[in-house]
RNA sequence: GGGCGCUUAGCUCAGUUGGCUAGAGCAUCUCGUUUACACCGAGAGGGUCGGGGGUUCGAGCCCCUCAGCGCCCACCA
């Protein structure tokens, strides 16, 4: 088959990965040592960005190089419903509408919902394929599943049944906007500048006062107390008597609590149970009642007329307003604190006091760190692994419920007679059971999606259920961004070890975020976004995989780069250029034979390609995924195309070319899937696919001769760099040569360095290629002979000082003592060849004189 | 408040346990169309590895320190 010239992705990529998806490669073989990837579930309604190209790009790196290495391979898709992420988008339609949720029923909006993302659904997994993504679509898992549904609720059952879930009325962060309590993690703390008033609380009397520092007056109005280091005695006097609140002039009692830090602001502080996680917990210390005085959806209540239905801020400037009007402010100062913002809408989170259902997560959280101290799952970056232990150290109980209809339902049900009387029930399409007729009302809230989807690796490999991927759990490899090493990997190794006892995956490799050429984080609101998809229409997939990959280490942000991707097309138009040529040269009834190598291009490039070998094997088995594909392009690129295949142009020896073709294919498939597969499929003597052919065995070559080549390989390099440098007319110059290794492969070197020709002299004439060290001349005019000798002195001098170094190192007692005797070996043969090419130089310098 | 990372060629970045005479891609310069490829070939230039100190035979890599960026975690008023 004739190849095109140049090698257009568009034509072949969907072909290809169609024959691939036909043929069950995907699919594990059932030999073989398991290896087993899970898939991030890219969001299914959604598209993927770019930072999915790179997850699954090395992700199928890792699958397609185990496949071809014989071990049994499974890559697990997955779709998520994203619970929260798809319900903001859901919700945002709603309000267009001019409708929100609470005009509906849960049943209602969930299958709204559903059809919602019902409609987009499938185009993610377009785009995977058109990222060649080699996973086993057969075991493709949606996150609302009915498996994933019962796994989780089997999850739930067993923690309920041991007392690691509560419900509890608690402190919860709320979402305003979007109506739901989050979890700590969903909530961005920033520092922000604010203001520290002072204010005066009258005593019963009105005689004396009591100055309390708060950044929240408008909570003023559900003050239960006031607060003061029971040492204090500034204060003494005052605990247990009471004071009069503000604007309203209800009694409150002062207490004292060890709390309080009496150095900070007046020493003492108003408490509010209703509206601050530490009033809260000193509420309860001391029995105050709690008035709510901000509601779920941000505005005031239980407070004056006025401030009803004010928002926060609002009226936040109207109690100031009002207590300066009473002249109770006595004091304001800039103020710098940390607010919790909502990640999602960017507005403040309320802590407001809610009855949720929790788990006891330090159980879970010391097991899980016991499990990474003990090197039961490494990490790359290995630093990664102390974050993950200090975030298990400081995990609060976490709060799963979510007051959004699109999730998986709570299946919790409550006595309506009883309100303590809770009860497990999976029945939760129905919206009242009866049992021992008792009449019991379903929960309405969610699980925090984080639930369910740490639970992905022993779900989607069904391994509680002992089905047909059982064997690959626990998963060889977690491939994910390190933005979410909290939220979602510490959660799977948390309930993975709780559900299953065993640890989810046995590496964890975090990628950083791709940011934009700038080096600005990407966002649709700034516009930087790259779209994986038109970029690999426009460069094709294997250009954009190969462009990601390249010089990029582990956990570390780095911008993304055309160029790169660009180098990435001309490789791959390189690739399918070696193919073409030596194809064609093969001619179309080639078969396939045993590779024997006869020059010592043969051996040579045999070495290389060996090399290239085995420093990919270790460099993807230690997950350097940048240095291997580097290895592969400049084995590829350099030595097969630029020597090897120039050499085969002057010496023929068509099993070899057709061996290393072969081997090229090979080692570049897991990095360029598709141009390899659409050149092998027209290979005439292949007649397999490359995907699950064999990884490359190392063949056996002459050392020696291998030696040979890379010493007339030194010998071309310096006489093209000589003929550089001389006028044009020069240039197309005769060697004159006294050396056998020059005289066996006098057409090759004509050939490769653009000589007039080689002939062999008995003396010494014209310009010594001194610096390989063979016996070889360049023909040169007297002229340009005496120009030259600027260049040698050059070349002199580089020579010496490297020899003073040398020296230097061997003068050196203690090198020659302590350091690898090998490396001291070295040093003499380095020296010593340098010092022969400085006498050579001389000697040549003389010549000119 | 706690923790982490970064600073290497004009640009974007690699550099595994210290052996480096410091690499890649892009960009730059010179030459070039010889039976694959101009998405090309041959050659070249370009860095005191942020500053300072230390350990070591040897430091881009380890330790200390300073400076400048960036990220994450964190309920004190």
């Amino acid at each position: 088959m004739k190849l095109a010239k140049t090698y257009e992705p568009n034509q072949y990529e969907p072909d290809i990965y169609a024959i691939w998806e036909k043929s069950g490669a995907f699919e594990p073989t059932g030999s073989g040592e398991p290896f087993c990837v899970v898939m991030p579930p890219p969001n299914a309604n959604g598209n993927l960005h770019i930072g999915h190209a790179l997850t699954v790009g090395l992700e199928d790196i890792m699958a397609r190089y185990w496949r071809m290495k014989g071990r049994d391979v499974v890559y697990v898709p997955g779709a998520d419903h994203a619970g929260f992420e798809t319900w903001v988008v859901y919700d945002k339609i709603l309000t267009e509408q001019n409708k929100n949720r609470f005009d509906f029923s849960r049943e209602q909006l969930y299958s709204q919902v559903w059809n919602f993302v019902d409609k987009q659904r499938g185009n993610m997994e377009l785009q995977l394929r058109a990222l060649g993504v080699s996973c086993s679509w057969k075991d493709l898992v949606f996150t609302l599943d009915k498996k994933v549904i019962d796994t989780v609720y089997g999850t739930f059952k067993k923690m309920w049944d041991e007392g690691l879930i509560y419900r509890g009325e608690r402190m919860v962060n709320y979402s305003t906007k979007y109506r739901t309590s989050y979890a700590d993690i969903e909530v961005n703390h920033k520092n922000e500048k604010g203001t520290l008033w002072n204010i005066a609380y009258p005593t019963y009397d009105k005689i004396g006062e009591i100055v309390v520092a708060t950044t929240r007056p408008e909570t003023i109005f559900g003050d239960m107390a006031i607060a003061v280091h029971p040492d204090d005695k500034r204060y003494k006097d005052f605990v247990g008597k009471h004071v009069l609140l503000p604007l309203t002039d209800k009694e409150i009692p002062v207490i004292a609590d060890e709390f309080v830090d009496p150095n900070f602001g007046t020493g003492a502080v108003k408490i509010t149970p209703a509206h601050d996680p530490n009033d809260f917990e000193m509420g309860q210390r001391h029995n105050l009642s709690r008035l709510q005085v901000i509601d779920f959806d941000g505005t005031m209540i239980n407070v004056p007329s006025e401030f009803v239905g004010l928002t926060v801020e609002q009226a936040r400037k109207k109690t100031v307003a009002a207590l300066r009007a009473q002249e109770l402010i006595r004091g304001e100062t800039p103020y710098e604190h940390i607010v919790g913002y909502d990640y999602k809408s960017g507005l403040p989170i309320e802590p407001l006091v809610k009855e949720q259902w929790f788990i006891k997560i330090q159980p879970l959280a010391q097991r899980a760190k016991k499990a990474i101290e003990d090197g039961e799952i490494t990490f790359t970056p290995d630093s990664r692994k102390h974050d993950l232990i200090q975030y298990f150290d400081q995990m609060r109980d976490w709060n799963l419920s979510r007051q959004i209809p699109w999730g998986i339902p709570i299946p919790a049900f409550q006595n309506v007679n009883d309100p303590n009387d809770w009860i497990y029930n999976e029945d939760v399409d129905e919206k009242t059971i009866s049992i021992d007729g008792k009449i019991y009302r379903r929960e309405e809230d969610t699980f925090d999606t984080w639930f369910s989807s740490g639970q992905w690796p022993f779900i989607t490999t069904d391994y509680l259920t002992n089905g047909k991927l059982a064997k690959f759990y626990p998963t060889s490899v977690m491939e994910t961004g390190v933005d979410i090493l909290y939220a979602w990997v510490a959660r799977m190794v948390m309930l993975g070890l709780y559900a299953t006892d065993k640890v989810p995956f046995k590496h964890v490799y975090l990628h950083g975020l791709i940011l934009d050429e700038i080096g600005k984080k990407m966002s649709k609101s700034k516009g930087n976004v790259v779209n994986p998809i038109e970029a690999l229409t426009e460069y094709g997939s294997d250009a954009l995989r190969l462009g990601l990959i390249a010089n990029r280490s582990a956990g570390q942000n780095q911008a993304f780069g055309v160029g790169r991707v660009l180098a990435g097309r001309n490789f791959c138009n390189k690739l399918w250029n070696i193919a073409r040529f030596s194809e064609n040269k093969l001619g179309d009834g080639f078969r396939k034979k045993a590779p024997e190598p006869k020059t010592i291009a043969d051996h040579w490039i045999i070495r290389e390609l060996s090399n290239a070998i085995t420093g990919i094997e270790t460099q993807i088995e230690s997950y350097r995924f940048a240095e291997a594909s580097e290895t592969m392009y400049h084995a590829i690129w350099d030595d097969v195309a630029d020597w090897y295949i120039e050499a085969s142009k002057q010496q023929d020896n068509s099993a070899m070319l057709a061996w290393v073709l072969d081997t090229s294919l090979k080692i570049a498939h897991p990095f360029a899937p598709f141009v390899t597969e659409t050149i092998w499929q027209t290979l005439s003597w292949q007649n397999n696919l490359l995907i699950t052919t064999k990884w490359p065995e190392v063949v056996a070559f002459d050392d020696i001769a291998a030696a040979e080549f890379g010493r007339l390989k030194h010998l071309i390099t310096e006489a093209r760099f000589v003929m550089n440098e001389l006028p044009g007319n020069e240039r197309y110059a005769l060697l004159y040569q006294n050396d056998s290794l020059i005289a066996d492969n006098a057409d090759l070197i004509k050939r490769l360095a653009k000589l007039k020709d080689v002939t062999a002299v008995d003396q010494a004439r014209g310009l010594r290629l001194a610096n390989s060290g063979r016996e070889a001349w360049l023909d040169i005019s007297a002229k340009t002979l005496s120009e030259h000798q600027t260049n040698l002195e050059v070349r002199l001098a580089e020579a010496q000082t490297l020899i003073k170094t040398l020296k230097a190192r061997l003068d050196n007692e203690n090198y020659v003592a302590k350091a690898p005797a090998e490396l001291v070996e070295e040093t003499k043969t380095q020296l010593e060849q340098k010092q022969a090419l400085v006498e050579r130089l001389i000697h040549e310098l003389e010549i000119l004189k």
